[in-house]
DNA sequence: GCAGAGTATTTGCCGAGCAG
DNA sequence: CTGCTCGGCAAATACTCTGC
């Protein structure tokens, strides 16, 4: 088995276009040994749309634009890159390949050409598997750097090379070709077909997704729940306290602590004081030790006081004892 | 059955951080 | 610059309840 790490760049990416400008590749044998190495240009056929006018927001790709148009066209280079990918003796991998792929997928439509057919694996995506991270990216430099990994970025072969040196060393740590490696975080390598793209898939991956709808599903519950025992709770408001008139809110996090928001809530109505689920329209807005937010800082705008639950206990509970 | 209030759910927006 | 995904909110919409 060898492998074909590869990478793109493209000149401009749009919602329906991707226009191609390098496909950098890296292939080595089952031990990492370079095997070829390079980098093929290509006329975009269009223009480099990266960055705005001043160049101060975007990228700059780190090649002469201007030696681009005597470069080979897509169709003209297509059958070498299908068939370094398409090999059926090699396994494709990249950075965040799904990226790549679409733009593979949206030159073939471009230029009708036949659909690419091959599976891929994804370097980002087993490091987020080793690391138990799905909540966000992590981009090729965060990873080199983690793995002591060194490289030039946006070179397509350099990319290229530093995402088969991100693998070796990721290998190397746990004692596993790349393969098994997959194997072992039981991924599924994601795979084009039919101009259809299907991304990597694995059981970590299945299980911290159920994870993130059970929490979101308890949440949700603890809330209802939360709203249920204000609402009854309301009706034993005292009419006189140190609350009187006042509205509390409490942040998220701590509504849904029942433990801590329940009692704290008992005690403001004992002060006399209003529930409001509004946090810009409240005078006590109570959180944990910590927390951040649009909602704390709206609190804050409006001048309310901000209260920890801990401050916000001991308020109410030292008041409460001479009622 | 209706109006109004209050609750639940959906929708849409924003900022991050990633890709080129 | 565009585009994608994610998490966190708030605004908007849909639904339910209540008293008549």
């Amino acid at each position: 088995m060898k492998y074909l790490f590869f990478d793109i760049e493209c000149a401009s990416v749009f919602k329906n276009t991707a226009k191609i400008c390098a496909f950098g590749y890296c292939l080595t044998d089952e031990d990492f040994h370079i095997l070829e190495k390079e980098d093929i240009l290509v006329n975009p056929q269009g223009g480099f749309h990266l960055t705005d006018r001043k160049g101060s927001q975007g990228l700059v790709l780190p090649y002469e634009y201007k030696d681009f148009k005597k470069y080979p066209t897509f169709p003209e280079v297509e059958p070498r890159i299908r068939a370094l990918l398409e090999d059926p003796a090699t396994l494709a991998a990249g950075h965040a390949t799904m990226n790549d792929v679409k733009y593979l997928n949206l030159e073939a439509k471009r230029f009708s050409l036949s659909s690419f057919r091959f599976d891929f694996a994804d370097t980002q995506f087993v490091y987020m598997n080793r690391i138990g991270v799905f909540n966000r990216q992590f981009g090729l430099g965060s990873i080199a750097e983690d793995l002591g990994v060194e490289f030039t970025p946006h070179r397509a072969a350099d990319d290229a090379y530093a995402t088969m040196k991100i693998a070796e060393a990721m290998c190397r740590e746990e004692g596993l070709t790349f393969n098994r490696l997959l194997e072992k975080y039981e991924i599924r390598t994601g795979r084009i077909e039919n101009y259809e793209v299907r991304q990597n898939e694995s059981r970590a991956h299945a299980a911290y997704v159920e994870e993130a709808q059970k929490k979101k599903e308890e949440r949700e519950r603890a809330r209802v729940e939360f709203h249920n025992y204000i609402d009854r709770e309301k009706r034993r408001r005292r009419k006189e306290g140190i609350l009187k008139n006042k509205t509390v809110c409490f942040s998220h996090p701590l509504e849904e602590t029942l433990s801590a928001s329940k009692p704290l809530a008992a005690a403001l109505f004992a002060e006399g004081g209003f529930y409001g689920f509004r946090a810009e329209e409240c005078d006590y807005y109570v959180y944990f030790e910590g927390e951040s937010g649009p909602r704390i800082k709206s609190a804050a705008a409006r001048g309310a006081r901000l209260l920890t639950e801990a401050e916000f206990a001991q308020l109410t509970g030292r008041e409460s004892l001479r009622g």
